[in-house]
DNA sequence: AGGTTTTGTTGCCTGTGACAACATACTAGG
DNA sequence: CCTAGTATGTTGTCACAGGCAACAAAACCT
């Protein structure tokens, strides 16, 4: 079985057959990203004809990824069809994080059906990772509603990845290297299996279910206990680079200090803007991000709050670069980081204009991530699901009981 | 008449009408990058049948856009007739800058034909500047053999330049603010007037006919006396941003010197590495960038080393960051930056490689500029013809006797 | 109840690229 | 010089996707 993403490889030419393909996937895009929309707004927003609609939405009906229900009227003329996506089609979510392996059942129809996060003692092996998440995925097929299909495993790892073939380039806190989880993932699970980079999926996911919804400039920065990192849409379109890796915000040097950050780089705002700081000044050991968030927002104490506003600063000097190279209309701050906008927007927006060009600031917004804990688990939903709608019809679908994995 | 770009409206859907408009545009795009093709080199890339090549072919050549000519055999089998763009379509080129006006007549075959550099004695204002282009337009125009067509005007500023209007929003250096110089060109000279930064010009032209041919990420960096600016393209694909403002790279923050570049930005890379600092230690006050490049090749002045190893530092610094945030797989520097890079390339590498993840600068190249001082007028110019070869059959040429410019 | 508006359905039409068969122009080898 | 082989251009036919018009259906309004 091919383990691994199906980069679309773009053919110069468009031949008679590119067009339905495209439009079968642009319907498809529309209907998972909505969830549920009406034939006469698929219309509109295509530019298609109400014929070629009700065929096309018939052949992904035949394909049984979508459904179609009569909907209540709500103003004059004949009420339009209300089309939805499967919730019979569901895809595994996996992230592999340095204290727990997660999975979840996410539905195309972007519901988080199911979730299990499996702790470890320490932090894992990739082969024990592996075999972890492989159980948790082959109880939850079993646990399935016969009928449901499933479309694949996407995979957030807190590290770089090459998107082609799913291999962890590079995972600090893991301690993984050049390690092919994708592939192995899929030999365990007879599935095919997708990694990327766990920011990157959360600036996906915020951009298609969270507070970038509808932007097509985004730029997103999540910071936790592993570090900074972030991902950039351009256009609607993921920055990727030239082998996957690109989007790395957290390395961004914005100082010359000589603070290294986790992956040995000095004067960088991961190293600068560090949740280890803040949980020192607070005097607390371990803490949710909730808990954080809390103390940053009430602290009175002045060392904290010089603190806070150095960070504030940091953060601001990356963000007017961000601003300046990608001139976007949103910045989505996730993690702690969207704490550190709360306690004082106000000395962040000065910090970025002084930082940046007045052309790429005027209209930025800042924005704090939009999901919750199911962030992550929607992201990596969407790398099975977006090969799935990049090609409704040539898709291969799996039963929920496996039949035996092979590789 | 419009005096701006269109910018190509993502359609959702796709009818098809567009399938013919997106081959015959591919298929025109591949003639204008190449110069020269051969019909077969054109069906195995785009990956149509001979037949329809044949046909779409020859609509361009009804259009008067491409020609075809029999080539001598090179092999077995029967010699494809090789296509090729017309020099009789094209476009002028127009560049804005402190002490000169430059325009240029482009062929869509590529070749500057002529060009003509009127020096100011003070920096123009926006009106003077838009006569003189005018002027030399007019002059070039009658000039041009009968039968030859015009595809518009391209300018190069070097500034922030709204894409979709033509508007420049600040050129520092030439003192414009808010200057609606498209709309006035286009005024002046009754042809479509295309306008965007000098830097991402530099990028794509590059891109095209330099030394970052056939790459699809790229991140161009170029210096001069007027600060530094650059240009990226992602997957093949310029970096616009929301406002079309994106890739200011001179205007990262690389550190926390105080030292402000012509923005009034501190600790950018614009502020720390500075054309003006060289020309100091070397005591000269004036030099072409062949003179300044000569100069840092051979001096033994031990200041002079420190400074040039100093930016050779601080541009590392950036280029890491932008290795990690873009995963180039080329990065082209231009102007004297290219002089620091020869001078001692190790120590660029190497200082590099400290500042970036080994995974996004593991690959990368660096490369100084290929083209020489056509760079901003072939940049220039790929603008009209972009806007050709996005929709060749609807595109509208103008004769080259104007019959009374009109708005 | 009849008119209006919006949408779904059906049958026919058009345009585009694929395909196969044939023609053409070259090389290679005797 | 002739023939075989190969690659390409040309021509006519075909399939298929989406457009279009006419009609039907389902809502609202008066």
């Amino acid at each position: 079985m091919l383990n691994v993403a199906g980069q679309g490889n773009k053919t110069l030419g468009q031949n008679r057959d590119d067009v339905r393909q495209h439009n079968l996937s642009a319907l498809l895009s529309m209907i998972h990203q909505s969830g549920t929309v009406s034939r006469s707004q698929l219309t509109t927003s295509t530019g298609l004809n109400r014929s070629t609609i009700s065929d096309l939405v018939s052949e992904l009906e035949d394909l049984g990824l979508v459904y179609e229900t009569e909907a209540s009227a709500t103003g004059v003329g004949r009420p339009s069809l209300q089309v939805s996506a499967s919730d019979k089609v569901v895809a595994f979510a996996v992230n592999t994080d340095v204290d727990a392996i997660t999975v979840a059942v996410v539905s195309f129809s972007g519901e988080v059906i199911a979730k299990k996060r499996f702790p470890t003692s320490s932090r894992p092996t990739a082969e024990k990772a592996a075999a972890i998440a492989a159980k948790l995925i082959s109880d939850f097929r079993s646990e399935l509603e016969s009928g449901t299909r499933i479309v694949g495993i996407g995979v957030a790892v807190p590290g770089q990845v090459r998107v082609v073939d799913g291999v962890i380039r590079l995972a600090p806190h893991l301690g993984w290297v050049e390690i092919p989880f994708g592939p192995m993932l899929s030999q365990l699970t007879g599935l095919p299996v997708f990694a990327d980079n766990d920011a990157s999926l959360g600036c996906v996911a915020e951009r298609i279910y969270g507070n970038a919804k509808g932007f097509t400039d985004v730029v997103y920065l999540f910071a936790g206990s592993g570090g900074i990192g972030g991902g950039v849409v351009v256009d609607g379109v993921q920055l990727r680079g030239a082998a996957g890796y690109a989007g790395e915000l957290g390395h961004v040097r914005i100082s010359t200090a000589a603070v290294k950050d986790y992956s040995g780089l000095e004067g960088t705002l991961e190293g600068l803007v560090r949740r280890d700081d803040l949980l020192d000044v607070f005097n607390i050991y371990a803490a949710t991000d909730d808990e954080l968030l809390l103390e940053i927002s009430r602290t009175k104490s002045a060392k904290a709050i010089k603190l806070i506003e150095s960070q504030i600063d940091n953060l601001a000097a990356a963000l007017g670069t961000f601003a300046n190279i990608f001139n976007p209309e949103v910045i989505i701050l996730g993690g702690f980081l969207s704490g550190l906008f709360l306690r004082d927007s106000d000395r962040l927006l000065n910090s970025l204009r002084a930082n940046s060009l007045s052309a790429a600031n005027e209209r930025v917004i800042i924005r704090e991530g939009g999901l919750g804990s199911n962030l992550l688990m929607i992201g990596a939903a969407l790398l099975p699901f977006n090969d799935l709608t990049a090609n409704p019809s040539a898709a291969r679908l799996y039963p929920a009981k496996a039949k035996g994995a092979k590789s």
